[in-house]
Parts: C-alpha cells; structure tokens; sequence
DNA sequence: GTTCCTGCAAAATTTTTGCATCAGT
DNA sequence: ACTGATGCAAAAATTTTGCAGGAAC
C-alpha cells in the first residue's frame, strides 16, 4: 500500500487561495464564515464533519453558526472544492478536493471509528480503468476499506 | 467493465435462508418483521432505504413499522448479513450480503441519484492486493463511482 | 445603497429509544 | 410461562430553511 499519511500541507495552503478565487470567480463574496471554514478543512490531513469544524472553530476563538459551515461546505460541494463522504450513516465528512486531483481513500476503524487516509497507485489505476470502460459519464470515486486498525485489533 | 445487472435471484433465494438460521444460531427469534424485511432485501438486486422498505411492505400488505424495519436492517448489519451504504449525505440504504462473498460496487448518478450495480474483476483484484499489504485487518470494501448516467449526459 | 452573507431559531428529515403488548420458543 | 420481538409515539441527532440584522462590494 502507499503512503498513509495526507497531502503537503502546502498544497493544502494553496487549495484554500484557490478555494477563495473560485468563489470569486462564481460570483460569491467572501465573509468571515467562508473564510474561516475553508482555512479549518484546509488545517487536516482527513476529512471532518460539520459538527468538528463549528467546535474546532468555536474553540479557536473563530466561531461560525452551524447553519453556515452547512451552508459554506455546500457551497464548496457545489464548486467541486470539497468531496463529501458518508462512512457511517451518521453525519457526512468533508474534505478539500485539491486542484491538482490528488486524493486519497479512507480506511475506516469498525470498532473505534477511526478513520485514516491512504493511498495506493494500483488501486487508483484499476479504478480509471473501469471508470473509463463505464456507460456512464464518470466525474469521481471513492474507495472504503473497513477493518479494524492496529489499536483495535487485538 | 464487468456486468452491469445484479446477483441471480437464486442466490438471493438462499440468501434469505441463511438469514434466517443464522438469526437463529445467533440466538434470536423469528417474527414477522425480521422474515418479511428479510424477503424485501431479497426482492432487489441493488440497495433499499428504511423507508423504502417500509413503504414497499406496507403496499404489498405485509406493513412492518418503521422502527422495526431500522432494527432488523441493524441486526442483520450486526452479524454481517446485509451491507450499508451512504452514498448522498441523506438516508443509509441496505443490501444482502452473499454468503458465498460475491458482491458489487455502485454507480450513483449526481443528476437524478439512480444507483446501479456493476462487477469489475481487475478492480476487485486490485482492491484485494491493497487490503492484503494494509497495516489494518481488513473486513469489507466499498467502491463507488459517481457521474451521469446515460439518461443524464446530455 | 444594494445585495448577499451570517447567525439564531424553528422546521424537516432520518434514526433511535421507551414502553406496553404480542408472539415465539 | 417466560423472554424476546414488535408497533406506536416520543426523543435524539443531523441537516435545512426563514428571517432579521450586518457585511461586502
């Protein structure tokens, strides 16, 4: 398997003055709970949910209503800036879709939720493969694997 | 890409068999509920919604309340029996789980939400090479492409 | 100054739980 | 008979929407 850790963060830098301009560009302005959501995905490696960016930017002295951080990653969702997963038929997880189309996929803990990025060239490949031999008119995926991580395997 | 319909009806058949005896071997009774959900898992080649079961049993007059439909589908994602899938932020959507292990990945159209079934044996393979050099025991993986469905292209 | 953005509160949606009753063993 | 299963209704959790005030352009 690949690496396992997520992206530089400086392409994680670059993604949030890349995330403004496009909103820009869309014709949206740019306030305060724009911003400030878009610089606390920017500040993980992993996807988080709406619930972890209104606490993590409550905590850090930036609060922002939980309307608007649903309304901000809807936003983002419909400029293709973010991906939204949903592991777990609780709440759905956000994460910036960089530019230069790198991603990763997840591994998600059975047991203690955990959830990891990984990333593995084969697998990527085999997935362009079937994507490009598909009826369908493909603009992305996503890959889970579910276990149980080293903590929980016992 | 592989084939694009669902699993034989047959192995759905069975399928509801081994759902039944293995709820039993597990120590738990058979009510109505659980037998009826059971078969309208069974009726579909691709996932359902709660409410959609519910709905479906209700028109076909063998109603099974709401809250029961969420504890069988529970059960069964407890002992394996059926597999979860969140593709849209909304509600969980459930399918059997095959015995003999066969299963397929999802196409889910951004435009109208449809959801298709398809195989592919080189991206199974592929997924099976990851999950064998993971650091993590692996116990399930889920693929799913998203994109227009030819309906949808335009 | 106009229009969009934001936060709060209320509503809508999906899922879970409490409890009395009923059914399976 | 005993214990677990079921349905209804209420509650909980997540997400969306209405509206009034404030900020961006």
């Amino acid at each position: 398997m690949g690496t396992t850790h997520g992206h530089p963060a400086a392409l994680r830098r670059d993604w949030v003055d890349h995330a403004i301009a496009e909103i820009s560009a869309a014709g949206h302005r740019s306030g305060a709970a724009r911003r400030r959501v878009i610089e606390a995905l920017a500040e993980h490696d992993c996807c988080l949910s709406a619930q972890e960016l209104h606490d993590q930017l409550q905590a850090g002295g930036k609060p922002v209503g939980i309307a608007s951080v649903y309304r901000v990653v809807e936003l983002l969702l419909s400029l293709r800036l973010v991906q939204r997963f949903d592991f777990d038929g609780g709440m759905s997880r956000y994460e910036p879709a960089l530019p230069g189309g790198e991603h990763h996929h997840h591994l998600v803990c059975l047991k203690c939720g955990d959830v990891r990025p990984f990333d593995d060239e084969g697998l990527e490949h085999a997935i362009h493969s079937t994507a490009d031999s598909a009826d369908w008119a493909i603009e992305g995926h996503d890959v889970v694997l579910s276990g149980r991580c080293p903590n929980c395997r016992g």
